[in-house]
Formats: C-alpha cells, sequence, structure tokens
DNA sequence: GTCTATAACCCGATAGAC
DNA sequence: GTCTATCGGGTTATAGAC
C-alpha cells in the first residue's frame, strides 16, 4: 500500500512547513526552533545519514515522533536546517557587499565578514564542508547558492566601467572558492592538526589572523597585476 | 536475481584457501583491488554511511557477502580506502620534499605534487573534505596525518639555520591548511558552482591555472617578511 | 503538542553450501 | 572464492491515545 520513494523528493527550499496552517503559538514556536538548533548541531557533526532524529530529539528533550509535527521527514529538517545556515550568511555578505564606499572597500568588507560568520557559527564550516563533499547535479546547494552568484556578478558587472575597482585575471569564482575553502579548512582542520588541544581557531587572535591572512590572499587574487605588485609573478 | 551458475569454471583451479599462509592468488588480489578501487568511488561519492556494501559489491560484479572475505568488515574497509588514498599522497609529497635543492624549491615541488596528486584523483578531495567535516579526537584521519607533520617538522627544524630558507610568521599548519582548503573545494566546489558542465577543473589548463595560483599564494604566506614585501601589511 | 507503540524495511554481518 | 539465505540491530515514519 504505502509506496516506498526514495528518490522521487522534490526540491524542498520553498515547500511549505509540515506546520503550516496551524495556529503557531509561541510556545510551539520555541519548540520548532529547537529542534532546528539541536539538528544543525547534528547534522553538522556526522553528517545527513548519520545522524540520528533520536538524538536530535534528545537534544530537544521531546520524543523523537514529535518532530515529525514541526518537520515532514528527516530530508525537510536538514533543508530547513541548510537555509537557515545560508540564509544567515547571506545576510551577512549582501550588505557588506552592497554598502556605499569603493568595489574594493565592499570586497574587503564581505569577506571580513565571511570570516567573521563562520567564525562565529561553528555548525557552518562542518555543513558547508559535507555538502561540497556531496556535490551533485541535482543538490540543493546549488540553489541556495544561486543568490550568492548573482549578487557577485552584479559587484561585478557594476564594477566594469570603473577603473579603481578591482581587476582580476583570475576567475572570480576561483577566488571565492579558494578563500572559502582557506577558512573553512582552517576552522575545521587545525584543531585535528593539533592533538594537543591548545589550538581554538575560533579565539578571538587566532580569527585576526586567519581574516588578515585571507585579505591579503584576496588582494593579490583580486588584482595580481596591480601597482602594488612587482610583476615577477605574473 | 542473479543465478549462480557457474560452477564448471572451478575444475582447473588450485585455489589454497585464505587460512593456508599468506600466498595469495593472482585472481584474489585483482578482486581485492577491485574492492578497494569500488569502495573507494563509493565512499567519495556517499560518505561512510551512506555507501551500502550492496553497491561496492554491485560495482565488482561479486555479492555483498564476498567482501568480508577480504575485509572483515565495512570499517576495515573505509580505513583500507583512506590509508591507500592518503599513502598515494605521501609518496608523492615525501620525494619532493627531500629531493636535493634549496629548501624553497623543495617546497614548491611538493605543492605542485600535491595539486598533480589531487587533480589525478578525483576521489582524493571529496574524501579528504568529509575526514575533516566530521573530524573527532579520536579519529583515523589523525593518525594518517602524523607522517606528514614529521615530515613538515623535519624540513622545519633542517631550515632553522638557513638563511636563504623561508621563515614565514605565520604557523606553516594554517598555511598547508590554507592550500589544502584552497585545492579542494577548488576541484570540487567549482564544478558546482557552474551549473551548466563545462567546467572542468581537472582539464589539464584549469589545474595548471590553480597550480600556479597556489604557488603564488604559498610564496606569500612563506614569506611574508620578507624583502620583497612592502611591509604594509605585516 | 507530545507521547507510546508499532509497522515497514534497510543494511551489515554470519552461517554454511558449493 | 563466491554464492544463497537468514538473522538481527537500528531507524524512519505512521497511527492513534491523551
Amino acid at each position: 500500500m504505502t509506496i516506498y520513494l526514495r528518490a522521487g523528493r522534490k526540491v524542498a527550499t520553498m515547500s511549505a512547513p509540515a506546520s503550516v496552517g496551524r495556529k503557531t503559538t509561541p510556545k510551539a514556536e520555541r519548540t520548532r526552533a529547537s529542534i532546528l538548533e539541536a539538528a544543525e548541531l547534528q547534522f553538522a557533526e556526522r553528517g545527513f545519514s548519520a545522524t540520528r532524529l533520536e538524538d536530535v530529539a534528545e537534544r530537544v528533550g521531546i520524543r523523537r515522533a514529535s518532530i515529525v509535527y514541526y518537520y515532514r521527514d528527516k530530508q525537510e529538517l536538514y533543508d530547513a536546517v541548510l537555509e537557515s545556515v545560508l540564509g544567515g550568511l547571506y545576510g551577512r555578505i549582501e550588505p557588506a557587499l552592497l554598502a556605499p564606499g569603493s568595489v574594493w572597500d565592499r570586497i574587503e568588507a564581505s569577506i571580513s565578514a565571511w570570516v567573521d560568520y563562520v567564525g562565529s557559527r561553528p555548525t557552518f564550516a562542518r555543513l558547508l564542508l559535507r555538502e561540497i563533499a556531496d556535490g551533485k547535479p541535482g543538490k540543493a546547494l546549488l540553489t541556495h547558492s544561486a543568490p550568492f552568484v548573482s549578487l557577485a556578478a552584479k559587484v561585478l558587472a557594476e564594477s566594469k566601467g570603473d577603473p579603481s575597482a578591482p581587476h582580476p585575471n583570475v576567475d572570480p569564482a576561483h577566488i571565492a572558492s579558494t578563500i572559502a575553502g582557506a577558512t573553512v579548512f582552517f576552522v575545521s582542520a587545525m584543531p585535528m592538526l593539533y592533538p594537543a588541544l591548545g589550538f581554538d581557531p575560533l579565539s578571538r587572535d587566532q580569527l585576526e589572523a586567519h581574516r588578515s591572512e585571507v585579505l591579503k590572499i584576496a588582494r593579490r587574487l583580486l588584482d595580481s597585476g596591480g601597482p602594488e605588485e612587482s610583476g615577477e609573478f605574473a
């Protein structure tokens, strides 16, 4: 009777939550938020298929079955987590990149915002790592990254006629990928390289050091033929 | 579904049981290698808990139960994959870094070897991404990375008294992490950013471009206080 | 809203035939 | 060496009481 369809899921990015149409009480909203938060931790730590809804429920302090009152199934919960995390990032990048000021300054500000965000939301790095790792043609990350690329396209087009704007001879996507990989690895891989627990990339000092490194790299990549360069590497 | 009726084939085999000595037949070694290869693909693509031994077996052309003849369980198979992949990397990095020549040249050669390796073994990037993502105190990646860190320590100690050697004011591990993240993201994330399938980071041109970028970055990071710098970012 | 109970069912592991 | 068959743990999703 029940048909078990494993591949037939539709893209759930904008799909209505399980509780749609219900009157939402403050308490319900709180529970929903708790579930989302617990799921974020769990998915980041173990990945999609290794996290058990049981653990998420336990963290919240409810029973597994209660989760489906808020989220239809595991996949929808995961999608909600992804949207929350990526949406949070966009909410920081967009204003930095669209603020008044020179293109150059805005790019630096958005890179700085990126570092801050990764540093302030420890789950993010791992979630992104996993999403990249199982990136496939039809995957959700692609949808979620669309706003970022169109944002980048916008700034790129705008700086076309601006002589003072960066004019990289490298693909901007390549630059973004490099920076993203560098800070995500910094945050996630470094603690592992130091078996002694003395290293915390999320500490203020370490994060500042990384921010400055990344900004240096970005400057070079963005303007590899610019006046500050000796040109010997070009 | 598959019917087992190939009994006539085994008349000529003089196969010795696995329990007798360490002597292994060529055929067994081939099967073992096939399993390892199939597992590498599958683990890279889906991660540990999402890959089914069934799929590995199917790719090899055998039945699930036959896998355990070679690998006790799923975890042992995964460990073998990790060792193979990380061992392969070490086999390329070590000679490059220990070759005759200046420290500087050897570092560049090993970075170049790194890029080549990631480019030539498409499973590697994803496997590493996943390992970093679920890095935990007791995880295997730590063990496997030990040779790399002691190798780095060796070169580092050696260059201590060499004035012509790099003298970064950044943690070398930070540099390594940055480079690793950058190329792994380049290989894995870029194809996703380009929904049109036109982008292949593993193509010769793209890989060369990336190598040159990474080398530039490494030069800056390795010698950020050096004579070539204006010092304004220090 | 949250719970208990249970159905449905993958999947890894084992036993043993050939 | 590779197979068939089966067992059993573990997890998702559902039904329905409170």
